[in-house]
DNA sequence: ACTTAATTTTAGGGGACTCTAAAAATATTT
DNA sequence: AAATATTTTTAGAGTCCCCTAAAATTAAGT
């Protein structure tokens, strides 16, 4: 597998989680920053290697082989945040870009001698579940706190955007994986949040809201 | 730069080391496993960006830009066996292959960061010396067993052949970095070796020989 | 020095991946 | 349901890097 098609099969595997339809060729062509022409392309290259399923005009899907050549891709690409987060001291919003490129790192080998040098966590720094070797991955019931009612405690388990901006935001509000923090009020006017965390009441955009994971105490 | 202009670059340098003449095209081929006529191409793309200085039929050399370029990624190479030895205990006859993946990551920052978490080493399993962020490379003074007279008493610096296969008869001696040997004899016919070493002798032919650096005592 | 051999370069082409522009199919609107 | 808008695919082309085969240059042998 080339570098380019491993990056279709991890977007795909991102896009594909949960509605049954295929997924669109346009929305693979944003995510990977390239042109629509170009994903049908690759689709079909993918669809003749058995790694999709295809047909015209109807988007894609990943069979399960695909699905599990995704699944070793995302394995890798977050024990390396780990290992970059916890041995190497770069910070959480640091971690993603350089995970993208090491994730391409070819030995199976490798990756299960640095999960275990890693001591096998289960998530990465930004609370998503790490696959294990078999391709088995945890599902976290986790909500969006943008979809949590007034009244409700909850606490951060993760995010859904992990740009250094978002993740700088979320370190300037001392907000982390773990912090507690209870909705006080939505505005309906433009779905803003009221929300109370480390003791002190915030207001956060929906934008803000509809990237961070929460679980409901 | 790609992928492949960072392979041309770090053969280039390694063909470079002693004497003052252009590197052949030929020689360069050898080492990437490609045709002469690629290296030509690639060549001139090279010196286009100023990495190299090439004249037709001449050959090839790489200008200080160029020779800093490969530098850096002989420096990840290293630091990366480093790691896979050191951290992930791998042996070392497999660091080799990994690490020509891992040298072309991109972040200077991750380079650094991973000097500091291995204790800046300075050389590599291989006993190659580990340029600095900077360039600097130690210049350690080691010769190949295949010169060395009978009587000398010597020490094991370093291999010129990494692959698995020469390691693997070296751990099979019980030879590695810091052993001890004195020649014994030399025999004219084929320039095989006699060596006493860990107690006792054995013979070693021209070609074992000539892949071991050692330092005379 | 002249012929032969080896090396190196050019010429032309192929595969992987991308793009733009135009055509085809599907979705949406009225 | 027809017209319009959107999405998707095809067609043709460009870049990067590699190749083979043939021509040009340099090196070696007699």
């Amino acid at each position: 597998m080339t570098y380019s098609e491993e990056n279709y099969l991890k977007i795909i595997y991102h896009l594909s989680n949960n509605s049954g339809k295929g997924i669109a060729t346009n929305a693979i062509a944003n995510q990977m920053e390239s042109k629509p022409s170009s994903v049908t392309d690759m689709v079909k290259k993918l669809a003749d290697k058995g790694l999709v399923r295809y047909k015209k005009y109807q988007g894609v899907s990943l069979t399960d082989e695909g699905r599990f050549k995704a699944l070793m891709i995302v394995r890798k690409h977050r024990l390396w945040e780990v290992f970059l987060l916890e041995k190497l001291d770069f910070s959480w919003d640091e971690v993603h870009d350089i995970a993208e490129q090491l994730e391409h790192i070819k030995s199976e080998k490798l990756t299960n001698k640095l999960e275990e040098f890693l001591d096998f966590p289960t998530e990465d720094p930004h609370g998503d579940p790490i696959p294990d070797s078999e391709g088995n991955i945890k599902k976290v019931d986790k909500k969006l706190l943008s979809e949590i009612p007034a009244g409700k405690k909850v606490i951060c388990v993760g995010v859904k955007d992990s740009s250094s901006a978002f993740l700088q935001y979320l370190d300037k509000q001392q907000i982390a994986l773990g912090s507690g923090m209870e909705v006080i009020s939505k505005e309906d006017f433009d779905l803003s949040l009221t929300i109370q965390v480390n003791g002190k009441p915030i207001t956060v955009s929906n934008k803000i809201a509809a990237n961070l994971f929460v679980k409901i105490l």
